[in-house]
DNA sequence: TGTATATATTTTAAACCTAAACTATTTATA
DNA sequence: TATAAATAGTTTAGGTTTAAAATATATACA
């Protein structure tokens, strides 16, 4: 690998990630939007509640509100908030653990399983129409790209 | 162009485009969040007041608050709110449009364009540090494949 | 002119989100 | 054992966000 970047004649890099970054973002709000409303049309439901089943999708044993939180990239307090809700509509169940008097867990109850399934279903639709324009071979190469620059976040974590 | 994507033995390209999606997703918010941390520690601010200054800074003259609303893609209640507190910190002015009652001009002060150029050098900094490991070819390679994947979503904006 | 429609903005209600303070419990350690 | 520190979670305060309703003004057009 060379050392020095050789960039003078054209725009410098650091404008070059200011122009990606941006664009990234924007991708993303115009993307989440477009969910969003998907969403709340099709489902009555909100991201941040599909995105709470997911994540306990793929936990069929539930997970401590710690680690939801965690495993969501939200602040603690919030999920306490989202989880609150969806006890109440019989989405998930928030029970004590055993052993750990603070701690409880969060699972997804049976019609909160079958609901997810169906969601993520469309779910996936949308993103792929959404998405449309990138190729396979576009979307391996992003991916690719992505986690290059995931690499230098300051917080690594174990996945 | 082929009509038929010949895909069947890998992943389905669906299922590619989701996790392509849940990836940009997972950057972005690790980005902005860090971003955020930056603004709140280094400047006592927030992201959404550096985008309303960030959009202001490109349009000298001003932005109608629909405009502004328009260009930071949030809704337009959102924005009253954000230039609300701006306004009470002296960052930006809000001033009758003649000839339209109806409407109200957003504009940055001098205050607030001094403050804008302290914080958006730094932020170019922050961004440059965050996509390190991102290459000025990469980034462009990005930025394209970024561009492509726009040109899908449902509503088309003029810029 | 009068009325319907469109536009610009604010307000409202509800959810989301963070950081920090707080409560309760558990673990470490002197 | 007693105390300190760590952990799990909620609460609080303040800001962000949306969608929908409301207000005021402007425009179109019969």
């Amino acid at each position: 690998m060379s050392r020095v970047a050789i960039n003078s004649a054209a725009e410098p890099t650091a404008k070059t990630r200011l122009r990606l970054w941006l664009k990234l973002l924007k991708l993303s709000r115009q993307i989440e939007g477009e969910l969003r409303e998907k969403f709340r049309v099709d489902f009555l439901t909100t991201l941040p509640r599909f995105d709470v089943m997911a994540a306990l999708y793929r936990f069929p044993k539930g997970l401590l509100m710690n680690e939801l939180s965690e495993e969501l990239k939200v602040s603690n307090g919030n999920v306490t908030g989202i989880v609150d809700r969806m006890v109440n509509d019989s989405i998930v169940t928030r029970a004590p653990v055993p052993g750990d008097r603070r701690a409880l867990r969060v699972k997804l109850t049976d019609t909160g399983k079958k609901e997810f399934l169906k969601q993520a279903s469309k779910h996936e639709d949308w993103v792929d129409t959404l998405l449309n324009n990138i190729s396979a071979n576009d979307a391996e190469l992003m991916i690719d790209l992505v986690d290059k620059a995931f690499s230098n976040t300051s917080k690594e974590r174990s996945e």
